[in-house]
DNA sequence: ATCAAACAAGACTATTTTAGTCTTGAATAT
DNA sequence: ATATTCAAGACTAAAATAGTCTTGTTTGAT
């Protein structure tokens, strides 16, 4: 029903992560652990991130990543199209990464195109800054190593976006 | 990647080749044949659209269905919400049939409804009539029995929306 | 130079979702 | 009565998604 898939959820809290500690590196161990995953998995997220320049990465010993840019600055479009690829509604759509073999003589035309940029710029407009709401994620004195994503964690697993 | 269901593809092609013979029955049968697919994958359609009054079903000899309203009169939204139910990015929306259990007290509030409702009124801002587009569709003096969607299923399959 | 910490990446498995099929049942015009 | 047509549920198959495991590479610290 037209949902965002685990990853892309799973992205958005550790960029929430990664916005309650400006300071340092994060490592990946340590954000798995406060989102109760495994650390690959989070790695994943973190290579696509880092891919799209989101986040920054170093390796090494006291390494891991940390925010590129600011919440604000980042959209839900460009984490959506970080980890799955090009916001494409259907194959007949400019930019699918399996472009529809027949839009020439499709009695759609390019009309796709159409509702997949009203879409587009539907998820453009809201900043994470805004998705994470200021009072519950600063107000209630979480200590910085256990952030609300672990409070939640501990609640009901981890499926913040989509619990199935 | 944010994809249409081939089910909502499906009942779009379906929907357009309604609206080309606006006088009498059409048969799943015939649906299923002229998009080149099993009838009774185009009955679970043929449900589903009907469950949402988008179009009406007469059982028994010369049975079928028509439009119950015009082309110009259904958004994309409402096919989206007739195939897949309410549209539900994530759990952590209103609507959604299988709500988060955290949303009380979750750091991103009830943010995620906007933008929900705004992916939700971008499309159905779209209505199926602009969908298809109109020269495509009867400048070419295409037969009514073998209407647009045949002739792409020549072509390349049945997948005008996705064909992966 | 060695070692441990940390990201990188591919292969693989498991799970979930989606699509498709089959069968049986009910309604209805002729 | 009977053939036609939608209705609906169970079942199977296929595809997409998520998760894990293993190995490799980089890098700071000792």
């Amino acid at each position: 029903m037209l949902r965002l898939n685990r990853m892309t959820d799973y992205a958005i809290l550790v960029l929430g992560a990664l916005h309650q500690r400006p300071e340092g590196q994060v490592s990946s161990a340590e954000l798995a652990s406060s989102l109760s995953l495994n650390q690959t998995t989070i790695a994943k997220v973190i290579k696509a991130l880092s891919s799209a320049e989101l986040i920054v990465t170093t390796r090494g010993v006291n390494g891991g990543c940390q925010l590129a840019v600011d919440v604000s600055k980042i959209s839900v479009a460009a984490v959506v199209e970080a980890i799955e690829g090009p916001i494409a509604l259907t194959a007949c759509v400019e930019g699918a990464d399996d472009p529809c073999a027949v839009r020439n003589g499709c009695f759609m035309g390019g009309n796709w195109n159409r509702v997949n940029s009203a879409i587009k710029s539907a998820l453009e407009t809201v900043t994470l800054a805004e998705l994470f709401d200021p009072e519950q994620m600063f107000g209630a004195a979480v200590p910085a190593a256990q952030g609300p994503a672990e409070s939640l964690a501990q609640n009901e697993g981890v499926f913040h976006g989509r619990n199935s």
